[in-house]
DNA sequence: CCGCGACAGATGCTATAGCAGCGTTGCTAT
DNA sequence: ATAGCAACGCTGCTATAGCATCTGTCGCGG
C-alpha cells in the first residue's frame, strides 16, 4: 500500500441556479454570445436560461461588481465595452499583479517545483510551433506552480477577476499566435528568463523580470489585435 | 465671474434597499456591530433592517464575493475572521497595490498636485502630535492626489476591496497611535520620502519607496496590535 | 443511563406577483 | 404637418409564499 487514502476534495453540492446563471452569463460574455455593449435584461436572460428572474438578478449584480456588466442608466444594464485604453490599463494591472504573485512565490518554491517548471520550459522550447492548446496548457501549468507556491488567495482572487475581463480578446489574440511563431518564441524566452530569476531567489529580480515579460506580452497582444496602432506605448508604461 | 459653473456630480437617485443593506452590513462589520466569526442569517438581518429577505440576500452574496462574509457550510453564513497570517497577507497585498498605483501616478502628477502634497506634508510635520482624525484626513488627502493622478479605476477598485477587509483592526490600531507619537513620526517621514520619490519622476523609485513605507506601516500596525508577536516578519516579506 | 429516531423549527433558495418609474408610440389638436 | 399629451408596455426592485434540506431536540426504547 502506498499509505492512507488521501483526502478527496469534498463533492460540491449542486450549485444554486444563481451560481449557474452567474457562470453561464460570464461564459457567454467571454465567448461572445453576449457582445460587448449589448443590453441585457433580467427577464430576457431568465427566459433564455429557463429560470425565474430572481437568480438571474443575483448573477447580474455580481457581474456588475466584477466589472463585466455596467448600468448605463437606472434601468439599463449592458455588457461592459472596454476602450483600448481601459483594456490596456486592465492588462497592465493584471501583469503587475501576477508579477507580485511571482514575488510572493520566490522564497517558497522548492527545488521539486523549480524542476517541474524547468521541464515545462524544456518542453516548450523543444518544438516552438506546437498547437495553441498545447502551449496554453503548459503555460497554465507553469503559472500554477507559481500560484500554489505564492499561496495568497486574496491576490489570486484579484488576478482572476482582472484577467477575466480581457479574456475574450485575449483568447482571440492567442489564436492568432498560430500565425506568429516569433511571438510564441518571445513568450517561451520569457518563461525561461522567469525561471532563471526564480532560481536566483531574489524577489526584486523575479518581480522585475516577470513584470517585464508580462508587459511585453500585453503589448504584443494589443498590437497584434490592432496592427494600425502605434507600437510606442510609453504612455502610462509600467516598466521603467 | 470666474467662468461658467462647473458640472456638479449628478445626484444619485435614492439607492435601492439592496445597496443600502450592503452598505449597512459592511459598515456593521467594520465598526464591530457584527463581530468576526458571528453568524448572520438572511431573515435575521432582514428583521433588523426592517426589509424583506430579498435585498438582504443580494447584499450578502455581494459581501461574500468581497470576502467579508463566508459560507462555512451550505446553510451557514459567517462574518469572515482573519487569521493573523491572512490579515498580514491582506495588508501586504494592499500595500503592494497602492505602491503600484503610485507608480502609475508618477508620470501623471503635475506640479500643482506635487505642491499640494508638499503642503500636506508640511502641515503634518509642523505638529506631529495632532489628533488622529486630523492625521487621517491629511493622509487621505495625500493619497487622493495619487489616486486621481493614477486614474486607474480597476486598480482602485481592487485597493478598495482589499483595504476594507482589514479596516476594523486597522482603525483600532490607528487609535492606538495616540499613544505612540514615534509611529506617527515614522509615517510622516514616509510621506516625505514618497513625495521626494515622486519629484524624482522615476517610477521604479516611487514604487519601491512607497512599498517600503507601506510595508513598514503594516508591520508597525500588527506589532502594535499584538505586542507579544515576534517583530521578525521576514517570512513572506514583500520587500527584498 | 445511553442511544437512536422522529418531529419541529430554522435557513437558504426559487418562483411569482405587484409596484413605481421611464420610454415609446400613437393619437389628437392646433 | 407638427407639436404635445396620454396610455401602454418594459424594466428593475421588493415583498411574500412555498419548497427542500439541515439541525437540534425531545421522547421512546433498550
Amino acid at each position: 500500500m502506498s499509505g492512507a487514502a488521501p483526502d478527496l476534495p469534498a463533492l460540491q453540492r449542486a450549485q444554486s441556479l444563481a451560481d449557474q446563471a452567474y457562470q453561464a452569463i460570464r461564459e457567454g460574455i467571454a465567448t461572445g454570445t453576449f457582445a460587448a455593449g449589448e443590453r441585457v435584461t433580467e427577464r430576457g436572460l431568465a427566459a433564455r436560461l429557463h429560470v425565474s428572474p430572481t437568480p438571474v438578478r443575483e448573477a447580474l449584480r455580481r457581474l456588475e461588481q466584477d466589472g463585466l456588466i455596467e448600468r448605463v442608466s437606472a434601468r439599463e444594464l449592458r455588457v461592459v465595452e472596454h476602450s483600448p485604453e481601459s483594456l490596456h490599463e486592465l492588462l497592465l494591472t493584471g501583469a503587475a499583479l501576477r508579477a507580485l504573485e511571482a514575488r510572493f512565490a520566490t522564497s517558497k518554491l522548492d527545488e521539486a517545483a523549480l524542476d517541474r517548471m524547468a521541464a515545462i520550459v524544456d518542453e516548450l522550447g523543444a518544438d516552438p510551433v506546437r498547437t495553441i492548446a498545447e502551449y496554453l496548457r503548459l503555460a497554465r501549468e507553469f503559472d500554477r506552480e507559481i500560484e500554489q507556491a505564492a499561496g495568497n488567495p486574496t491576490l489570486r482572487g484579484l488576478i482572476q477577476s482582472v484577467t477575466f475581463m480581457g479574456q475574450e480578446r485575449r483568447m482571440r489574440s492567442i489564436e492568432n499566435m498560430r500565425f506568429h511563431p516569433d511571438v510564441a518564441a518571445h513568450r517561451i524566452q520569457g518563461h525561461r528568463d522567469i525561471l532563471a530569476a526564480l532560481r536566483s531567489r531574489d524577489p526584486d529580480t523575479v518581480e522585475r523580470i516577470f513584470r517585464h515579460h508580462a508587459v511585453a506580452g500585453v503589448d504584443l497582444l494589443l498590437t497584434d489585435l490592432d496592427p494600425t496602432q502605434d507600437a510606442d506605448r510609453s504612455q502610462g508604461r509600467i516598466t521603467g
